[in-house]
DNA sequence: GAAGGATGTTGACCGCGTCAACATACACAC
DNA sequence: GTGTGTATGTTGACGCGGTCAACATCCTTC
């Protein structure tokens, strides 16, 4: 953990590459995230990232991941705040459409498997199947207080996740208006997926 | 209009390319469309289509203007067809997902921002916004049948909007479970988001 | 039929991801 | 401590891709 001597040796690059990997991206956009680029902020070669990542994909991935990890930690505090189950999960969407606006690079990397390559990799599934097990949880529980219809969860939550989700993809593409209340315009999407639910 | 004489000039280069390329992205993704593949294909050097577009980015965002325009046709056409009005609301919401998986690297290409540079494309705003105001005519009428609650035409289209390209786009980054039934999971969608609309 | 714009070509440049060959530093055995 | 092997970092080079400048060809139009 001893930081700041200028040696050789960085000390733990890993963690920094993506640290500022994350910090490229919101201040940039992910293509001002280049090996040259990242080094050279952090004070070393362009080739160094290479001994922690196989290649670029490898460690936009891992800054991906961390991004579902912040998310998913978002998420689980707003959801021990609230009384109501239903409250509950209707903050929970909230939140998760707020942290996609507050860090929209970021958001994109995350579900962008283009830019990811084509092939699966398996840690961000895992890490974005940590989120949908959550959200199946807590419906789930809101089943039995029969709040909303006892449907799939499964499904029920692809639903949900669907509706958060575009709604926060078209907010950051600028798909959408931006003279329209935004505050207002998420609560009607949470109202309107909830009362759908209810059955 | 005449074609395949092999002259010097092309013909329609402009519409050549941006059918090839469209082509190129259905097969192998928006990586494999470079300057010097799409001009090989066409038979043409790498640098002819600058003559028609001022950079990559600009003939790309035709393309995606191209995908509106089809998505567009289609959704209308599907209109067309029933007689129900939120029966119509429904048969639109499947066709707009099934047109994402028939072309998901089209439609990634017509919502990724990111691909096509940070700055604002008028046109390809004019193409999504057509998508919109038809939808928002379609809930006007709902709304007047009395099938569907009286709010704001538009935040209602946004928050309809938002439910199948949320999905769509889930599906197509493959982060829904490849063994759930798409065409179930696709119809709970619509009637959980028209079961929520109807107040 | 000559001029000029439109369209296409070639050569060159630069940035980027990546690999191979080399350099340095740390850890651990003796 | 000294030495050695491994982990980590550096430099040089390659190839690809977008783009521009200079040049070539063609079409139109008077």
């Amino acid at each position: 953990m001893a930081e700041r001597t200028p040696t050789y040796h960085h000390g733990d690059l890993r963690a920094a590459l993506v640290e500022e990997a994350a910090t490229m991206i919101s201040e940039g956009g992910a293509t001002s995230v280049t090996m040259r680029a990242i080094g050279a902020r952090l004070g070393v070669s362009r080739a160094a990232p290479y001994r922690h990542f196989p290649d670029k994909t490898a460690l936009l991935v891992a800054v991906a991941v961390e991004g579902f990890r912040r998310l998913n930690h978002r998420l689980r505090a707003s959801g021990a705040a609230t009384g109501s189950s239903v409250e509950q999960l209707r903050h929970m969407g909230e939140q998760y459409v707020r942290f996609a606006l507050e860090n929209p690079a970021h958001y994109r990397l995350m579900y962008g498997r283009e830019a990811l390559a084509r092939q699966d990799h398996p840690e961000l599934r895992d890490a974005a199947g940590a989120l949908l097990e959550h959200l199946i949880g807590v419906i789930r529980v809101d089943q039995e207080r029969d709040e909303i219809e006892r449907k799939d969860p499964r499904a029920q939550a692809y639903v949900a996740w669907s509706a958060v989700h575009g709604l926060a993809s078209l907010l950051i593409e600028r798909q959408i208006d931006p003279n329209v209340d935004v505050d207002a315009l998420i609560r009607q999407t949470t109202q309107t997926l909830l009362g759908g639910m209810r059955g």
